[in-house]
DNA sequence: TGAAGCCCCTAAATG
DNA sequence: AGGGGCTTCA
């Protein structure tokens, strides 16, 4: 590494007395420290709701008014969602000035970084991204030409293969080391995987095709075996913020470290206590190493929590205290009056769920509007029996965490049109486009893929007769009239959307017999989201790397009606708050994930997640779950509650019980429970617990 | 030989 | 609700 000498500001921007925002009054002390840092290596460790996005936008806000160019300020978040909101709020504090501030995900980041510079990498600017089921999609050809589940009788499934060789990018390991340490019972595999691996790696070269973790490795390989491309791009970010460090994985941390080689200026806020993301390779003890990577890295710590109340955050405490590592921070809050969190068993599903929708209802009518409420659990189908009841309700909701709008079938099958137009070469689209045809199935796709994708044959056209069967001859040439049209991204989207479900829509039909009218609307809404494009390759990657819940569609339209109620997994609830937070299914097995119990530091993680949920209340916190599972398969089952919830002290977690309504004819509804209990009350002195019993809206049955 | 139909089973988190 | 494995059909 060459000589370094570090360049002081000369004091071009506005002097600090002249600032048009008052930092000093707007933050606590330990955040305007941190906003108000000089440039170099900067890390800010920031309790949960401790104020770490408000210290982060002042920080940028700060950066821009001291003289930096926005455009050569750089912001890496989880997803755009939280980039777009930080941009705002620092543009609204500078009036405008934050705008030009470029940013996004490292994925979004390192695909624009990659696109400028292909050539450098053989690479073609028009490549097209897979998303994981697509990788998987062509593990699975590429497994089956192999031969390997012949070879052996339990070769893994194609997901599992995705994540297989995700794993050695994400942790940046050898695919024994990653075989050894998660998936012992194929280590004897290991040369097939092998063999496999570097497969997949040259077909998708030779198809430009990169997977999500493509776009951060070869944005790694291309800064470290490139110094002059290195150079100019660390020269353009003059400083680098990263949100969430804590669910940095190796390879991210590592570019981080390459975009900031020139200047060493970057701010990193994190929380170790809140890292959640193990499972695809975030580790963070890049928390602890910043220190070491960065010369003269300065260290700060938030600790003052503004969201929660103190009996929120006592509860808060208390579990992550039984952590085997221990967390070195404590939250306080000012607020130290509220309910105490309460813990609800319910019978079954239903009655946790009906017990969520009269609380979410009651809350609305005392004035928490359904948006500062929220409904979280640890899988997506765990809120199966809430959204049911929601229903009912007519209480409007969306749902973070549940199928993208990029993932659903037949959303898929529309854009893999337009990938093909986009690259003629993408293996992944043209095989889920061809199979679509009646009489093409996995076989067939493959000889025409690899005739189609063949140099002298890409100008859509069938030329050669003989090579085709007669039984999908019609449809295939119908396909590559429409393809051919749409191919130079001449028309509007709009239009070539429109031409693609001229040719699909019989297919579709016939493809989703049960239920395509319901999906219809699906691809009706994708016209207007197109129509925002005037780049067919941005409209295509802006899908699949800032995937759009299905649920929030359904919302969009109607923007004035009340904002819905959020329903979320907990690994989405990141960085939110609400006033409300219902926590469901807080079941052993559940959350705990009973997968997580045999992976060594699996159940700390899984405690984590439990520790995320409880810091995004303000006021009031339920915790739920029912005694009962049922499942079509085991019937009912006896389920536990999760055991980070056992032992808590009841002045710390107050147990509540839920009573169904007596029936106003007959008074023995419920002959064991002796006095009846009006639900909830989780302190009496205090009037923001709502009142209630469980008497059911409409079709009431007590049960 | 390869496509399609059928039945069984199980169901994590995300860019 | 959807995928994977197995059987049947062209």
């Amino acid at each position: 590494m060459a000589r370094r000498i570090t360049l002081e500001p000369t004091g071009s921007g506005t002097a600090p007395e002249n600032l048009t925002v008052d930092y000093r009054a707007e933050l606590n002390d330990q955040q305007y420290a941190a906003a108000t840092a000089n440039p170099g290596a900067l890390l800010i460790v920031a309790g949960a709701g401790t104020g770490k996005t408000r210290t982060l936008v002042y920080r940028l806000s700060y950066l821009v008014e001291t003289g930096l160019d926005p455009r050569s300020i750089v912001l890496l978040t989880f997803t755009r969602r939280a980039a777009r909101d930080m941009m705002t709020r620092a543009a609204s504090l500078l009036d405008g000035r934050c705008q030009r501030v470029r940013g996004g995900t490292f994925h979004s980041f390192c695909m624009q970084l990659l696109r400028t510079h292909a050539p450098a990498l053989n690479l073609s600017p028009d490549f097209t991204i897979l998303d994981a089921s697509d990788a998987a999609d062509v593990l699975s050809m590429l497994r089956t030409r192999g031969g390997y589940p012949d070879r052996a009788d339990r070769f893994p499934n194609k997901g599992t293969l995705q994540s297989m060789f995700s794993d050695t990018v994400n942790r940046d390991r050898s695919l024994s080391e990653a075989l050894n340490d998660r998936y012992p019972q194929f280590t004897h595999l290991h040369d097939d995987l092998r063999e496999l691996q570097d497969t997949y790696r040259a077909y998708k070269a030779e198809h430009h095709m990169l997977d999500f973790d493509d776009l951060l490795r070869r944005t790694h390989e291309l800064l470290s075996q490139n110094d002059t491309v290195r150079q100019q791009v660390a020269a353009r970010c003059r400083h680098v913020l990263v949100d969430e460090y804590q669910d940095t994985n190796a390879v991210q941390a590592d570019l981080v470290q390459q975009f900031t080689s020139v200047h060493g200026n970057v701010t990193a806020v994190g929380d170790d206590a809140q890292s959640i993301y193990r499972f695809r390779g975030a580790d963070f003890r890049n928390i602890f190493r910043f220190p070491k990577q960065y010369d003269n890295a300065r260290v700060l710590k938030l600790e003052q929590n503004y969201r929660s109340t103190q009996p929120i955050l006592d509860l808060a405490n208390h579990l992550i205290d039984h952590a085997n590592r221990s967390y070195d921070k404590t939250l306080f809050s000012d607020a130290d009056t509220g309910d105490l969190p309460a813990i609800v068993p319910a019978a079954d599903t239903a009655m946790e769920a009906r017990f969520v929708g009269q609380m979410v209802a009651q809350l609305r009518e005392q004035g928490v509007p359904l948006r500062d409420q929220a409904v979280l659990f640890r899988s997506s189908h765990n809120s199966y029996d809430v959204e049911i009841e929601l229903g009912k309700r007519n209480i409007p909701y969306v749902k973070y965490g549940g199928t993208k709008l990029s993932e659903a079938a037949h959303i898929k099958d529309v854009l893999a049109h337009l990938r093909v137009a986009e690259n003629p070469d993408d293996a992944a689209a043209w095989n889920r486009i061809l199979q679509l045809i009646h009489g093409i199935g996995p076989k067939t796709a493959q000889d025409l893929i690899d005739w189609l994708t063949d140099d002298d044959h890409s100008a859509f056209v069938v030329d050669e007769q003989g090579h085709f069967a007669q039984r999908y001859l019609d449809t295939l040439t119908q396909l590559l009239n429409t393809l051919r049209s749409i191919r130079p991204d001449e028309q509007p989207l709009t239009e070539q959307m429109e031409a693609v479900l001229t040719y699909y829509r019989p297919l579709f039909e016939e493809a989703y017999p049960d239920d395509y009218p319901k999906r219809e609307s699906d691809l009706e809404h994708l016209a207007p989201l197109a129509a925002r494009y005037d780049s067919r390759q941005r409209f295509l990657a802006d899908l699949t790397l800032d995937p759009i819940e299905l649920t929030a569609l359904d919302q969009e339209g109607a923007t004035d009606d009340e904002a819905p109620l959020v329903l979320s997994t907990i690994h989405s609830a990141k960085g939110l708050e609400f006033h409300s937070v219902f926590l469901i299914h807080a079941l052993d097995g559940t959350l705990p994930s009973q997968y997580a119990l045999d992976e060594p530091g699996g159940l700390d993680e899984e405690l984590r997640l439990l520790y995320v949920a409880v810091t995004r209340a303000e006021e009031n916190l339920f915790i739920s779950y029912p005694m009962l599972q049922t499942s079509r398969y085991y019937g009912d089952t006896m389920a536990s509650r999760s055991r980070f919830l056992e032992n808590v002290p009841e002045s710390i977690l107050e147990p509540v019980e839920l009573v169904e309504a007596p029936p106003e004819s007959t008074s023995d509804a419920l002959p064991e429970s002796p006095e009846p209990e009006a639900l909830p009350t989780p302190d009496d002195d205090n009037t923001s617990a709502p009142k209630s019993d469980l008497s059911e809206p409409e079709d009431g049955l007590p049960f």
